[in-house]
DNA sequence: TGCAAAAGTATCGCAAAGCGATACGGTAGT
DNA sequence: ACTACCGTATCGCTTTGCGATACTTTTGCA
């Protein structure tokens, strides 16, 4: 089993902490000490803290002391420094209650989940990654990296793909030039040039596949999910196994679907 | 199916401010900010937010602008007011990452999901709460409220009842005694007594059962799970429905796997 | 066992940073 | 056209959080 302690992505795409203006406030400060977890892999201690977010150690204790009192942060049960803590989850929750899109989506994706059998799932576009908001494991499988808020690049998976091909093409090929072109497995695509050409299949035919480009031996088809003004803001994934498909079994039986669910949303 | 929009469980039981110390730090403002959307059931302007944190419109103003910054908040996309942004998924991940209990349980739970075929979760206390941490759904079913994040009392649930169960009888009285007894469906305990009943049933049995406690036609068993002290931290459910089985053949098909498995976490 | 390094806690004065009041432009809804 | 109300902007005052320094405790290694 894979181990979820650890980002199954190396470098972890950072989204961008928002160049807008420079001046800091202190709440940001709070949110730079609780993105410092991002990239640990686990517990971390004031001064790593401090290291990693660029903040004293003063000033991160008297941070870390607040974020402890209100359940955002608390000590590791084993006293070596701290970890995030439960309250987060309430905000998590909140997002998911509230967010219109998630509403919309979810119903469709239990049914496609049905009609299909395999691993579904929705997630929606930040800038260079696609964040995973739902998701409906299949009977057994990779249940490791099933956890929502996981994300993943836009330029090396079925959903990434699907919605480039919906994007005009210079905001595409800037989406691709300003990604760490990373390989994450053997097959990983790393060439613009290549990716461009899958997208550019992938608006022909209204779906995209990608074969084993995160993970071994997972092929995905993804459809883009549109906003009212059509622009894409998320993808609809259907992921399933090599060992049972090849690529062109798996699109001829889940491309209609996948298609057909998101046809329903982008004009319902 | 359910409106996930609208929080379930109606009173919803605030996970206390944490009285601490009086003193505010700004970050704690921030969190006001995002915490005042625990109660919302869409969008909120500006007024709404101020209304619900107890800040000065002004001081929501900013505040609002840098957590937009930073994409812990955005606007709505019919431009009515504002909504917890994507972000907020990233640490809840973090959370979900780098808690040694969920990294514990989670093979555990995986296997007893396996066992059973019904849903089964694992949920965290907070006080007075259960926060559920991971849920696997079963075939068919309430996918509604199986989003992570969600709490229900301790008093009105099986893994609740579970955890009380491994508490000093006073500790678990006052649980009881400070929580808003409401009922939640028409067969909701609500008399402390008949509640501390089921307790004793359950320190006894090793399980606890809730027939309809929270939502009608659902039956649950829920075990505890124990830190290395001996105290419970969380609940491991295994949820079903009533129309396939009673309180009888349900625990005796069950509590045993489910036992098996906390077993081996806490002594493991 | 004992020493060194590092972690967590505490204190305190300065100035930066956020708050509050007030005011303005835009958008609905009446 | 009028009236709310929402979002945005501006600007002093002073509150509030930061940084430097120092103390106690724990960890890890010799």
């Amino acid at each position: 089993m894979t181990d979820i302690t650890r980002p199954v992505l190396p470098p972890l795409p950072v989204p961008a902490p928002q160049d807008d203006a420079l001046f800091v406030d202190s709440i940001a400060r709070g949110f730079r000490v609780l993105s410092a977890f991002h990239g640990a892999s686990g517990p971390l201690s004031l001064g790593e803290i401090a290291a990693q977010s660029g903040l004293t150690k003063s000033a991160v204790q008297r941070i870390v002391h607040t974020l402890r009192q209100q359940g955002y942060l608390r000590r590791d049960p084993a006293d070596r420094g701290y970890l995030p803590g439960l309250r987060l989850l309430d905000h998590a929750l909140d997002y998911q209650r509230l967010n219109p899109e998630i509403a919309r989506v979810l119903p469709v994706l239990m049914e496609l989940r049905a009609a299909t059998g395999e691993r579904v799932d929705f997630s929606l576009r930040d800038d260079l990654r696609l964040v995973y908001a739902l998701r409906f494991q299949s009977k057994r499988g990779f249940y490791a990296a099933s956890l929502i808020g996981t994300s993943v690049p836009l330029y090396c998976t079925a959903g990434g793909r699907a919605i480039l091909s919906r994007l005009p093409e210079d905001e595409a090929r800037s989406v691709i030039a300003r990604s760490p072109l990373v390989p994450y497995s053997s097959r990983t695509l790393t060439d613009p040039a290549a990716i461009m050409a899958r997208v550019a299949e992938a608006r022909e035919a209204g779906y995209a596949i990608a074969e084993e480009q995160i993970v071994a031996g997972e092929i995905a088809l993804g459809v883009p999910v549109l906003d009212e003004a059509g622009h894409p803001i998320g993808a609809i994934h259907v992921a399933g196994s090599l060992a049972e498909w090849d690529a062109d079994s798996f699109a001829r039986n889940f491309a209609p679907l996948a298609m057909t669910a998101a046809g329903s949303l982008n004009r319902g």
